[in-house]
DNA sequence: GAGTACAAGATTGTCCGACAATATTGACGT
DNA sequence: ACGTCAATATTGTCGGACAATCTTGTACTC
């Protein structure tokens, strides 16, 4: 059962705590285990060779930054946004991405700060913008990331991860279409120009117009992407 | 079934890994545990009643909160903030205090909302305003999380736990003077006046003056306040 | 046959003890 | 004083144990 060599292979052995974090935290970014999974201990243990101990604490962990959610008795579950969760998390996104975006094309002066950004995004250049979706996740995980990193406020860059964008994606992704996807790296372009042209004001609003749009798509879909409350 | 007697008692004797969290937590915002200082886990363990294995879950999940700091090796330390760290979350709080004004501005017109954030901040009203530190500390905290809650945003309010709010007023607490906190508590009223009123606008200007102002309070305070990086 | 009650099994919650790895302290010799 | 090294303290990780609780399957009743 040596399965994925990479990203297993760091976590077959040496596999501390914070590794082991990192290691599920990367498994449910990737799709591995869906919103809605439970995560029972004793497989995991033997999945991954950890000790129930370890595994345990890593699940308090994570369920603190929302990524799982401890159900007593019935141990973690990987978390399923409902529609509501998912709206109130885009309303925050908005204020801290258009800020973070407001700060990124300030520090843009900086050539320390501005190559950083520009080799993050690098890929959203690429003429042919048809990608599959699993790399579009992976690119609009990254893009996001990028901009917040750019903004120079490290905290910020924490909350990012409160803001669930994963958990949003993998609840969506299903739903995804070429064209959807395309326009969306579209309004990254947008904001990555506005960025670089340290236009504050442009970056602001094409973070903000970028976001809207996607939680108003988000919002249309169908009830069951979403948890029932 | 003994069930809640006092805080301290409580957190005594069957103490499940839910309440060690809250009361590790509310442990740390009452100033028992001061940032910096090193948490043995033999010595909680003890002082607590309960496991190691307990314990470190608890540890893990504050951490992720960040309220701890887990050195590797060295084990749990109260989370010190540097001076940067801490206007980084003067920053944040800015753009979601003044969001979560906003929306509790327009909540306000539902009874519901408004009788409650109109129980939660009454203290504020009291004509001698003249409050011992530890009473002010107290207030404050309840105070912002008032207006989180008012917000109607449920995700903003756990997001508001990331803030730390109570490690900068743990750190800074000592530096406070009556007028000091007789201003704060001042423009808590015009904050919650604007709320009452309904009037979005004013509720989003006063709660970024009184931040603001903070801000710059504390960004003037001696280096030694802060840990240095 | 539908529904209920109870027994059996699975899983989590919590505790305990053990041991290696690493950090801290203190005694020592120069 | 100062660096060295052994002794001690503390954390990191493991494994087992057992009660509490949830889930499932089976048998019994009407």
């Amino acid at each position: 059962m040596q399965s994925d060599r990479t990203a297993t292979q760091t976590a077959r052995r040496g596999m501390k705590g914070e590794d082991l974090v990192a290691h599920l935290r990367r498994a449910i970014q990737l799709g591995r285990y869906v919103p809605g999974q439970r995560l029972v201990e004793i497989d995991l243990t033997e999945e991954l060779g950890v000790s129930r101990s370890l595994l345990r604490e890593a699940f308090r962990r994570l369920s603190a930054e929302g990524l799982l959610e401890i159900v007593p008795n019935r141990g973690a579950v990987v978390h399923r946004l409902s529609l509501k969760e998912t709206m109130e998390l885009f309303q925050i996104r908005i204020e801290l991405e258009s800020l973070a975006a407001r700060l990124a094309a300030a520090n843009c002066a900086a050539p320390q700060v501005r190559d950083r950004f520009e080799q993050d995004v690098s890929e959203i250049w690429q003429e042919d913008v048809r990608l599959s979706t699993s790399a579009y996740l992976i690119e609009n995980e990254k893009f996001h990331a990028a901009v917040f990193r750019a903004s120079g406020n490290g905290q910020l860059s924490l909350i990012n991860r409160q803001l669930q964008l994963s958990l949003i994606m993998a609840q969506i992704s299903a739903s995804l279409t070429p064209d959807i996807m395309a326009k969306s790296i579209g309004e990254h372009r947008n904001i990555a120009n506005a960025v670089l042209n340290g236009d504050v004001a442009a970056a602001d609003m094409a973070a903000r117009a970028h976001l809207s749009r996607a939680r108003d798509f988000v919002s249309q879909m169908h009830g069951s992407v979403f948890k029932s409350e």
